[in-house]
Formats: C-alpha cells, sequence, structure tokens
DNA sequence: TTGATATCATTTGCATACGAATGAATTTGA
DNA sequence: TCAAATTCATTCGTATGCAAATGATATCAA
C-alpha cells in the first residue's frame, strides 16, 4: 500500500460519511414519510375531510367562536392557508362566518349545528386515527414521541 | 345529588376523555408540525432549493441516471409530483432528461455537471440541517425517533 | 400472434402551504 | 391628536401532494 493510499485511509476514518449521504436516515425525510403514512391512514378513516379540515373543526369545538387568523395561530396555518380551508368549511356548511362589531377587522368562525355534530361524530374515529398511526411502537416508544414532539411549539 | 348526576358522573369517570379532545396532543398534528418546522429550518439553511428538490438531487448524485417514476418511487414521490420537481430543476439546469433507447417510455433523469456541483457543495449543509431539527432532543432520543420512523416503509 | 394487463409518463383538478404585496381598520406613541 | 406601526384579512404566485383519467409502450398469456 502506497503513501498515498494510506492517507485516503486516514481521510476515510476520519470523516466517514463526507461521501455517502443517506437520504433515507435525514429527519426531514422520514418526516415527510411519516406525515405521509398518516395522512393515508387518516384518508381510510375519514374519506370526507382532510387533516387540516378535521383540525379546523375539532379546535373551533373547543374554543367556540375565534377570528379566522387566531383559529389559524391555533391550528399552525398562516392567514392564507386557514382562508383556503374555512372557505371550504363553509362552502359545505359546517362553518359559518360573521363579522365582528367592534373589530371590524375580523372575520369570525363558528360551527353550524351540522358541523358540531360531524365533529362529535369524527372524533372517537379521529382517536382510533392516532392510535392506528402509533401502531408500530411500543406504548414506551409512542409516549416518547409524543412527548418530545408535542413540546417543539 | 340525583341517581341521574351519579349517573353521569359515572359515564364521565369510565371515558374521561370522550369530551376533551386535544388537538396539540394528536400524532397528526404533531407530525405535521414537526415537518413545519423542518421545512423551515432547511430554508434558512438553503434557500434556492426545496426539501423535495433537493432530495431528487441527493437520490440521483447516489444512484446516477434512473427514470422519472424509479426516482420518485426512491425519494417517496408520485408520478405527477415527481414530474413537477423534475420540470423546475430541468428549468434550472440541475438535471438533464433524456429518452430511454430500449423502453420509449421511459424518462430517464441525470444530473448535470452543476447539478453534482450544487448537491457536493450542499451535502455538508445538509448534514447540519439534520443536527439542528434534531437539536432539541438528546441523542438517545434522536436515536430512538431516527429509527423508529425510518423503519416506516 | 394477439388480446388482456401492466407500466411509464402526462395532464387535470383539488387541497394544503407559505412568501410577499395590498388594503382596511386599529393601536401606539411622541 | 395624529402619524407610524401593527393587526386582520385577502390575493397572487409558486411548490408540493395525491386521485383519476388518458395515451403510449411493453409484457404476458392463451
Amino acid at each position: 500500500m502506497s503513501a498515498e493510499d494510506v492517507k485516503l485511509k486516514l481521510v476515510e476514518a476520519e470523516e466517514p460519511d463526507e461521501n455517502d449521504y443517506r437520504l433515507q436516515e435525514q429527519v426531514g425525510f422520514i418526516l415527510r414519510k411519516a406525515h405521509q403514512r398518516h395522512v393515508s391512514i387518516f384518508a381510510a378513516h375519514i374519506a370526507d375531510l382532510t387533516p387540516p379540515q378535521f383540525a379546523a373543526l375539532a379546535k373551533l369545538h373547543d374554543v367556540g367562536e375565534t377570528s379566522q387568523n387566531q383559529l389559524g395561530s391555533l391550528i399552525a396555518m398562516d392567514a392564507a392557508t386557514v382562508k383556503g380551508v374555512i372557505d371550504r368549511l363553509k362552502a359545505r356548511g359546517l362553518v359559518e362566518l360573521s363579522k365582528h362589531e367592534v373589530d371590524k377587522r375580523r372575520l369570525l368562525v363558528n360551527l353550524t349545528a351540522e358541523g358540531r355534530d360531524a365533529v362529535e361524530r369524527l372524533i372517537p374515529i379521529a382517536r382510533e386515527i392516532t392510535e392506528e398511526t402509533l401502531a408500530p411502537l411500543s406504548a414506551k416508544e409512542a409516549a416518547i414521541f409524543m412527548r418530545l414532539w408535542a413540546m417543539r411549539g
């Protein structure tokens, strides 16, 4: 083995991963796939609502009337995104909109009776979705996962 | 307390969560937020590529020439999605397309010299992104997280 | 061989997701 | 008080992401 070969070996030993970047082991890729898998499980249980739509309904059920942007911040959606979600829920009669009487900038969002029925009917199913998503994890692993990422804002 | 009240209490005790569904504790919500956070960290480090675009480049760098659909399955994107990503990379001169000489259905994708340079320049940064995303976790927690979700397909 | 299947890619339609720009209304601060 | 800054909502543009339909090509099987 030449001196040059030895030097190469040493370099490889010092930085073993410089030349092999494994996409499948990067957090971003794993998060993207885990999210895809969850959306798929969700769709298999609840065909007529998307996860963001259900999130909006569930949060409205929890907190009652709020402004559109406020709701958005509660469910981690920016103003542009939440508008689209609410528009579609409104078109389906699950929420209704009204103007804030004092602050004329605000658009208040409320569940309709139909929307309330839908949430209450779907919440048990949503619990099953969470369960099924966590199924490949042991109870302890699931607990760690939930705790860790729940902390993140 | 009436008999009816007692019955209600009992029901509540048996199913303590029936009436309080906490969106912030559901896996889907947590996954969505964790993914959002990662995309934000990615954008702060690599402004001119999205995570899916970088994934395509990194995988091409890893496996070399492949068909568009094959690449899609390697990076977990369906045919329609990968087409858009590859189109944009092609428009920027980072990949080039050619027809498979035998199987005329296939569209072969390759890195250009510029694309190869870009990937190799960005891989160290991508490692930093993974590190920063996992920063709030201890080494052991990060290992658990990676192992668990890496298993998922 | 040829008819049924399967695969590869494209297109369309819909639903997030976010940055940036805009306009209306409110709040702040000098 | 009144100009500056902030907040709420909308709109536009761009980029995933997926289902479904379509067309072209390949493969399989009778």
